[in-house]
DNA sequence: ATAGAATATCTAAATATATGAATACTTCGA
DNA sequence: TCGAAGTATTCATATATTTAGATATTCTAT
């Protein structure tokens, strides 16, 4: 994948406000104050399978991991390789 | 406008890979390798009135600026301004 | 095995975004 | 003033995204 190609694929997922507010209630690599999916999608207000798809956007963008735990999942927020692609952004723009 | 909205907006700007290879051309705050309006468009491969529709998102979300220059218009990255988003929302998501 | 709970996937509808063609506006030089 | 060049706006269409409801899947306890 292209520099372009993944920074779209990253910033394409926070471009969302839903998935900024998830990843506000979410916790770090910690898993601390982790809430199941279903926590999730009535605290943001929205249903359970849009919140899949949002969760799944995140996923593929490499910004979320998670857990299963028994029948519960548990996502975080990858905080490390949030913080890589945007320092990695910004090197990329001064560099031009 | 709320962090969620400001950090919404900007990320949806530099979601799309015309609009990244477009702030990969534009030059920092000097004006020095600057294009025209015209140029730019051919050498992105899309059409005038696309590329002043991106170059108004981008204009928008705080991210370029431009100078008139007679009958051109030159448009350039605000860096700083890019840096301190890019900071801020790096903040915002450690702090929670 | 089976039931029930938690999550993911599929489907369809509504909304948003991207694009180019046509047109309007602006500026400069003749 | 007029025409030409450069840029912005409008409009219609194509495509992508968001969303909820229905359904499927997975896991656990009985």
């Amino acid at each position: 994948m292209s520099d372009v190609e993944q920074y779209s694929t990253v910033f394409k997922a926070l471009s969302a406000p839903v998935r900024l507010r998830l990843l506000g209630i979410l916790p770090g690599d910690d898993r601390e104050g982790a809430l199941s999916v279903c926590n999730l999608a009535e605290k943001l207000g929205i249903s359970q399978p849009c919140l899949s798809h949002h969760l799944n956007i995140l996923r593929c963008a490499g910004l979320v991991r998670f857990k299963k735990d028994g029948c519960s999942t548990f996502y975080f927020v990858d905080r490390s390789y949030v913080e890589r692609q945007l320092a990695g952004f910004r090197k990329w723009m001064v560099e031009r």
